[in-house]
RNA sequence: GGCGCCAUCGUCUAGCGGUUAGGACAUUUGCUUUUCAAGCAAAGAACCGGAGUUCGACUCUCCGUGGCGCUGCCA
């Protein structure tokens, strides 16, 4: 059998972390077994549906990498003509009517199912084929048989063995006419004509199966083999919405790296021989039967150690495109050995640009103004005959300026803190940065002279 | 209300009848040290409850409880 999977999202949102997460696992198993991965834009509700979503969808799954095998992209809207035959042979063989319940007796029915304490759906009771020529309001439904006592069941791949009880399911809809399908219908139309042999998707839609398995019998198809995975939650176990904070692809981008976003989610809900992995080598170990039941929750912590994770093997093209900077080669490491986030960058930029600071932020933990402008004076001096060549050129000399200075104030003990914070400052502005020394060699001689200078002026 | 799914540290998870219940993130502490970061070392932290099966249950069964999902002429 040829295995073919497919991502069917509706474009009423932007690509949200739980749809990516199930594409992730639908392209997981197609390229573990060699199969194909179908995407498919479900935009049947017209009125829900945008070409701005289906934008963000489509460049959010590009973004992450998860390539589809159709050259052209499915969309529902135009394929009517497909269910528009599907749903005449369905109406001709007796397995689909049309129903005049108006939407008030609708209400009604359920209403009091609910009273009974009953499951609530409609049982049609006049069921009509062809249309009747009275008007009004009407949709086509399947013809379910109510009174048998029939369980409708699969073997999910993720779950085991489900099953529903037909009678309770009613005569659900199908289609609002032969060219308004509605979502089970289509879905179904869709995935036979497509030989899409395993549907995965999210554990929202359990019981939406035993309706398709009752339309796939009614259209004498075989159906897919099932699989339906955990969703993932919010911090507060409820499933993951706005309210959470960011939940479309799109708001991670300027943050994460799309490696990052799919090592991550891939193990949620999977467990790899080890956590970081490319989505290629999770193809490699990627098992349906093993993906986890229970629902995740989404946590950013650990997103973003497995983002810094990546971030520490950028090369250097790719970190200057990342963050739009021209920054030199040799200071490439001191950022990414840092960052945790991509934006986080700009906390770098006086790699780049002059620092601000205040005076009071050069003077080492308790020590004097006096002192410190004594160092930076000293600093100044040893500095400017060397060429910046080594770490340890400046180091040595470094550390002579700090024994220098503690000897004069009396220390007891040298501090190499007196030559070396206001010398970070100095170079950085801030007071946690990497080691100046290997600041001074990023900025050169010149420049790292010029914020020394610049610093005994601030220091006054 | 009806139907269904799920249940191991705070979080992601390993476990597949007998383990000191392991790992990772996070947290805390130490090492290093001129501050961060990284690295290394260490610590604290979990089997939802109750029956049953069994010589023995985190593991199997049942019943609760809790969480979640669906309950549309949305998908």
């Amino acid at each position: 059998m040829k295995i073919r999977t497919r991502m069917a999202p509706s474009p009423t949102g932007n690509l949200h972390i739980g749809t990516a997460r199930t594409t992730l696992f639908n392209w997981l198993f197609a390229r573990h077994h060699g199969g194909e991965f179908i995407l498919r834009i479900e935009d049947t509700d017209l009125e829900r549906s945008s070409k701005e979503y289906e934008e963000n969808i489509i460049e959010g799954l590009k973004w992450l990498g998860l390539n589809w095998d159709n050259p052209e992209i499915y969309r529902q809207s135009e394929r009517l003509d497909i269910y528009e035959e599907y749903l005449v042979k369905l109406l001709d063989q007796g397995k689909a009517f049309w129903c005049y319940h108006t939407k008030d007796e609708l209400e009604d029915e359920r209403k009091q199912q609910v009273v009974n304490k009953e499951a609530p759906r409609h049982i049609c009771s006049h069921k009509h084929h062809p249309p009747a020529e009275t008007g009004g309001e009407k949709i086509i439904r399947l013809a379910v048989n109510s009174q048998l006592d029939r369980k409708i069941g699969w073997e999910d791949v993720i779950r085991g063995h489900i099953e529903f009880e037909e009678g309770l399911l009613g005569n659900f809809s199908l289609a609002k006419d032969l060219r308004i399908p509605l979502y089970n219908f289509a879905v179904v139309a869709d995935d036979i004509t497509m030989e899409i042999s395993h549907v995965i998707r999210g554990e929202d839609h359990i019981s939406n199966t035993p309706k398709q398995l009752l339309i796939y019998e009614a259209l004498g198809a075989k159906p897919p083999v099932f699989a339906h995975n955990s969703m993932i939650y919010g911090p507060d176990k409820a499933k993951l919405s706005k309210r959470h904070g960011a939940t479309s692809i799109s708001e991670y981008r300027k943050d994460y790296l799309p490696e990052a976003i799919l090592n991550f989610m891939g193990f949620l809900g999977f467990t790899y021989s080890h956590e970081i992995l490319s989505k290629e080598e999770m193809a490699k170990e990627f098992d349906l039967a093993k993906v986890h039941k229970s629902a995740a929750i989404f946590d950013q912590k650990k997103l973003n150690w497995v983002n810094s994770r990546y971030i520490k093997k950028l090369s250097a093209a790719d970190l200057k495109k990342l963050v739009g900077k021209e920054i030199p080669d040799i200071a490439i490491p001191l950022i990414t050995e840092r960052l945790e986030k991509i934006s986080d960058a700009g906390d770098f930029n006086y790699l780049w640009e002059k620092p601000e600071y205040e005076a009071a932020l050069l003077i080492w933990r308790g020590h004097s103004r006096e002192d410190t402008k004594l160092a930076l004076e000293k600093i100044a001096r040893a500095l400017a005959p060397l060429d910046f060549f080594s770490p340890d050129q400046l180091k040595i000399i470094l550390d002579e300026v700090a024994a220098d200075v503690s000897a004069k104030i009396q220390l007891p003990k040298t501090d190499r803190g007196l030559a070396y914070w206001p010398l970070r400052v100095a170079l950085s502005g801030h007071e946690k940065s990497p080691d100046p020394v290997e600041l001074a060699l990023v900025l050169g001689k010149e420049k790292t002279l010029e914020r020394v200078v610049g610093a005994i002026e601030i220091i006054g």
